[in-house]
DNA sequence: CGCGACGTTGATTTGCCTCAACGATTGTGG
DNA sequence: CCACAATCGTTGAGGCAAATCAACGTCGCG
């Protein structure tokens, strides 16, 4: 039996790198030879605490979520990854410490995965592969300093307000529990947020 | 009469840049070229909001904070920079928009800076760059990821921990005000906490 | 069918903010 | 060098945003 993720196709992932620089071909086929497809189904994880992230992750279809879990067995995400994005723990990954942190699918998700010794061969064969993964991360770097900010300086209510604009693909495709949990919320409290925001709708 | 700036040496940035990848001696001559140093007095500014950030700053001698001002007039510090530490707003310098974000001097500070055009250069010119500063940006995203979770998961008291752990040498160096504001709580608050805690210890 | 996850609502608690006042320190201009 | 203002750190009283705990109906799924 076939898995539908070996017949996935790369382009996505080499149109995701080409949107940042053009490849030479020489750089596009190490991309197919380097990266490898993989499904997880909803609910299997792709990296468990403890563990030493060894995969980054680009996910094709479906979706993945980063998290932490605290001394009360709260659930904190750090991140979403839907089609076209990729999500890894870095500083497991390339400390090759283990992670406090886990990844698992949402809903089955098909990935395209490269291992740390082969990410360091595409970045000393290929040509610009320093500078598309600087560039790639300068971009997380940016994002998630501004999200860092909305955290420290605004009320759950403005969040919410900030994630509807910014993820409109997300509100009907996350359950509330992990809106919640992305927002810094409990899910009774945004139960209570979009409550009031529907009756001052009108 | 001769500035402080003009004399300083470049070397703490070369080790910086060779802590991460060794460089050739044609490197090391387009760092000398390309950075520049200069002096921020206390309280001037190296970055003001509306304004394109358009230099990459290395502090050599100082320290100067990144924040935000919100409707309400408070301050959020994203991140503080001293010695042998680098900041900018990579969003604005490299989308080349206007900054939403203020960087300024709390005490007299040494900066080594490069312009954009000239990174470009650098990155064109020299052999490691795109993975010097590939690194340098990765780890800046492994420390960020860990403050969001801090402050998504932490009671402000747990925070200020962290903060005492992780950066000893600040706690004396600035005031609680600024340390207040990078923690996202108000200087009473964080006063009250550290009341609490003197009278724990014990 | 029965079980577990979800979303909602109510009552209560709490972490942190706001506003206000005070002495101590810093710094600044006359 | 002193006087005055400004900022800082602290403390008190009161208020609000959000958490906690608990109960309940709904839905999807084995």
């Amino acid at each position: 039996m076939k898995h539908d993720a070996y017949t996935t196709s790369i382009q996505p992932l080499l149109d995701y790198f080409e949107d940042c620089i053009p490849l030479h071909e020489h750089d596009k086929q190490l991309v197919k030879n380097l990266f490898h497809a993989r499904l997880y189904r909803k609910r299997h994880y792709v990296l468990q605490e403890g563990d030493v992230c060894a995969q980054f992750n680009f996910v094709i279809r479906g979706c993945l979520r980063m998290y932490k879990v605290d001394e009360k067995g709260n659930i904190h995400i750090l991140q979403f990854a839907t089609e076209n994005s990729w999500i890894n723990d870095l500083g497991s990954f390339h400390g090759l410490k283990p992670s406090t942190l886990n990844i698992d699918a949402l809903e089955d998700t098909v990935v395209f995965q490269i291992s740390r010794d082969d990410l360091i061969v595409l970045y000393t064969e290929g040509e610009m592969f320093d500078r598309i993964f600087r560039v790639l991360v300068e971009n997380s770097l940016v994002g998630l300093q501004e999200r860092l900010l909305q955290n420290i300086s605004s009320t759950a209510e403005e969040r919410y307000e900030t994630f509807l604009y910014r993820y409109p693909h997300l509100v009907n495709r996350l359950s509330q529990v992990q809106i919640a949990s992305f927002l810094g919320v409990t899910p009774e409290f945004l139960s209570r947020l979009r409550n009031f925001r529907s009756k001052a709708k009108s």
